[in-house]
DNA sequence: TAAAATTTGGTCAAGATTAGTCAAGAATAA
DNA sequence: TTATTCTTGACTAATCTTGACCAAATTTTA
């Protein structure tokens, strides 16, 4: 609420450019040059922040005239990006993977808060409580799946 | 009864900050150092006064910017029902009895169609796919139970 | 045109910064 | 006394920051 790091104000920064217009395209060193920090904190920041998980796609090109390009999905309008994202989850997902995706369902307007909940608990390591991790994250795949499957069905 | 403890104290503190907006965010070192304890007492007053049977949503980070969010919500009325619900179904449960639960919620107006479709999809035979049917059955409880307490306060 | 130089972004790992767990010992209550 | 709750700290885990080194695309030079 108070401390963000910077990591958290760069990432604000970027979404509020998003607001604008549905898809940006950055020059690494300015970014990282805006607010001191190393280039490779802009990929961090990207990596942990802006993935399909989080309804984003990014593309970048190095060189001359390089950029990142971020542009902001539905994740259950377009088939291809639900392709990609049941692709991305595959066979196994983890606990916070799996989180974000319901969070940006929920951000979507894709599902209520409620609905949201319901996938969340269903998916917490807590409730699975398996003691194999890898049959864990499986079982979290299944589930996980089988819920976007329904609400592709609905919309 | 007489002599209050520092937990007893940081507990009253947390409160009253929460009694203003009804979600604060810490820095577990911070409240740690204000007290003058281990940061893990911090952890401890959470454990045991902070819960979601007292009303309270904690999520916390690790990390640089880390916190500790806690979030008061409104338990609701119909308690009881879903207390009798999680002692029928006990520590395991067979599918068609788990969708006999949900269609009993669904027509007494505790979830809505699209809730009970989500839960169901995930407490199917076929989502779950284990061998053992007794292991299948007890993490359809988990995940039954989990679901319940989730329908025990308003969002 | 081909090689070299320059200009971008990418990867990865070490170190820093936070919170979580657990169990032993202390204090309090029954 | 005995059981429960509280306090403490050593160890663990997650997240963020930084920088050295790598890779790709473009531009300049021979």
């Amino acid at each position: 609420m108070e401390e963000k790091s910077i990591s958290d104000i760069i990432e604000e920064y970027l979404k509020q450019i998003l607001g604008e217009s549905s898809q940006i395209e950055i020059r690494r060193s300015e970014i990282a040059n805006h607010f001191d920090v190393v280039p490779s904190q802009i990929n961090y920041v990207i990596k942990t922040r802006f993935t399909i998980q989080h309804g984003y796609l990014v593309q970048s090109k190095r060189g001359g005239g390089g950029y990142i390009r971020i542009e902001r999905v539905n994740l259950l309008d377009n088939v291809d990006v639900l392709n990609s994202l049941i692709q991305v989850i595959g066979d196994s997902i983890r606990e916070r993977d799996a989180y974000d995706i319901v969070r940006t369902l929920y951000d979507e307007k894709v599902v209520t808060r409620r609905e949201g909940d319901l996938m969340l608990v269903a998916l917490s390591k807590q409730t699975l409580n398996v003691n194999d991790c890898n049959v864990e994250a499986q079982l979290r795949a299944r589930i996980l799946i089988s819920m976007l499957n329904r609400l592709r069905y609905e919309s």
